[in-house]
DNA sequence: TGTATTTAGGACAAAATACTCTTATATATT
DNA sequence: AATATATAAGAGTATTTTGTCCTAAATACA
């Protein structure tokens, strides 16, 4: 049961790394975040470049360079960022992998999946990256217990 | 956000059918099955080879062969399906990708996911082919609304 | 017995996802 | 200006998932 692709997992992590381990009007190196999260730094890398596309990082070139938030992580939810590196419809997906899920005429499966989603969203679009990076402070970012 | 894989879906779909039109003591063909949920059919017969094997569906070969539950759908749990089309550890997995979750000193998503993973697991085990097959006959199978 | 039908099983191919590598561009420092 | 460092971008490779095809085995029926 994947629900998140690896490029959405690694995204999180290294987004939570970047909260955890942030000083005002620093660049957080993507290489030094790679080697800490064992990520590949090239895929790392692409994946940050979609966020910064999308505005919510800002990017420096040259030494002392790297990504930085910017929209402070108080105000980027979970759901933001996974609509960007999953797709739009992430949320919108049935659970039999068909389109179009509440609308006329639901299939059996309707009612279960209705539940669980709407869970999952609500969850998504109340926390923010902050309060993630918050946590990660107190534990070890993004290990297995 | 893709819960269930292709193979899950399919036999999913496969058995709702098999529940909505079964009559006693005849074996459902799987090509017929193939062509109603518009899959193909050497793959669904892949996927049903699994339920059959692990003991779930019986099949018969030959004329007027195809399959047939081996346990009666009342019986058969959402998540013995899953269970058996996308492993054993279907309901253990992190949000993160990360192996075992629920231990000591859990990462920052461990909350949230604790809470949606439990309530699918629930809707899973507590619903039965039977059941979802009951709804199937109201609408119409596998289809979009 | 021979033929048609239907699942079983394995090899193979295509597509999607995950990952790697190379080159370009921007910046800082000397 | 020259060099080192770091992200940007795109091409290329590997792995997994999904789907196709061919042959074998079982069964029914003429
Ligand atoms: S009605 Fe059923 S098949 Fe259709 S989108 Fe909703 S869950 Fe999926
Ligand atoms: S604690 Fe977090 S990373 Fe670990 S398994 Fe649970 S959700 Fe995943």
């Amino acid at each position: 049961m994947r629900v998140i692709s690896k490029s959405g997992e690694y995204g999180l992590r290294a987004l939570m790394y970047m909260v955890a381990h942030r000083e005002e009007g620093v660049f957080v190196s993507i290489r030094d975040m790679a080697e800490h999260l064992d990520i590949s730094f090239h895929f790392l890398t692409k994946i940050l470049q979609s966020l910064t596309q999308a505005g919510l990082l800002k990017s420096y070139r040259g030494p002392n360079g790297g990504v930085a938030f910017n929209i402070s992580p108080e105000k980027v939810l979970l759901s933001d960022v996974v609509r960007i590196l999953e797709g739009d419809d992430f949320f919108d997906k049935c659970l039999l992998g068909l389109p179009g899920c509440g609308k006329l005429a639901p299939c059996p499966m309707h009612n279960i999946w209705k539940e669980i989603k709407g869970a999952l969203k609500h969850e998504f679009e109340t926390t923010s990256m902050a309060e993630l990076g918050q946590a990660a402070l107190l534990n070890r970012i993004g290990l297995v217990s």
